[in-house]
DNA sequence: TTCATTTGTTCACGATTCCTGAACTATTGA
DNA sequence: TCAATAGTTCAGGAATCGTGAACAAATGAA
């Protein structure tokens, strides 16, 4: 098993962001770990929007949420660890996770509560 | 040559936002219509960040843009104007697309001019 | 020690999406 | 009517995504 790879804070990009934070799956684990005072375990997330999701595939979501700089990780045992970077970022990035997370908190008050099928924005409604 | 789509305000996802702006060279696009106070057509998009852009490629860049309801597009003459949704969005998603664009800037004041390579965040670096 | 359990990663491959050249549509002006 | 201009649509190869299967690492029990 590969070291993880966490990137300098100066290498973490706007776009980088924004592509992690652009999945349904990947922005809700992202605000469960940020709303938490603790770290979470990916186990955590194994069923998102009462929906489950393959370990594997949550696997590369924190993956792809660690490489874009948003979290931390860190082996504890049999399990790992996850925490956000949000400090680090939002002295880079002044209000931009908080803009994005309480974007996020108004779309889904709007939305019934039934939950979003989790649809990638990639695919075109319609 | 069908009708183009322009989503509901009520409809614009902050998936999609963060989707449409993950892109380099849409959020250079995005970042230069909300620049002008007038419209702009895409042709003036030929080339982003000295790189050329192919007009398919490019079409479908405003295409992406349009449909995630960052921008509204209007045919005039043989020409496409285009300009930005950001009041609407500004009411729906308040501070969101500043704090973007914001974080833009601050990146690509620190990066040396050279321009980035247009990489895409979806191609991890290392 | 050895073995089973738990948690998460890596690999491989089919499905989906992306990029772009070629062909096409629509508008304008000569 | 014809040429030029600005974009769109289509098709196919390239790249990425999602996930089952196999693997790796740590723990605890026997």
């Amino acid at each position: 098993m590969r070291p993880l790879f966490h990137p300098a804070i100066e290498d973490v990009t706007v776009e980088g962001i924004l592509y992690a934070l652009s999945d349904p799956v990947r922005v809700a684990i992202y605000a469960g770990i940020a709303s938490q005072k603790c770290t979470l375990p990916c186990s955590n997330f194994l069923t998102v929007a009462e929906q489950a999701i393959p370990k594997s595939t949550l696997s590369q979501h924190f993956k792809i949420l660690r490489e874009n700089g948003l979290i931390h990780s860190e082996r504890h045992g049999v399990e790992m660890l996850n925490r956000t970077r949000c400090e680090e970022i939002e002295r880079r990035f002044p209000g931009l996770l908080r803009a994005i997370l309480n974007a996020h908190a108004i779309q889904s008050k709007q939305k019934p509560g039934k939950a979003s099928p989790l649809r990638s924005a990639r695919r075109t409604a319609r």
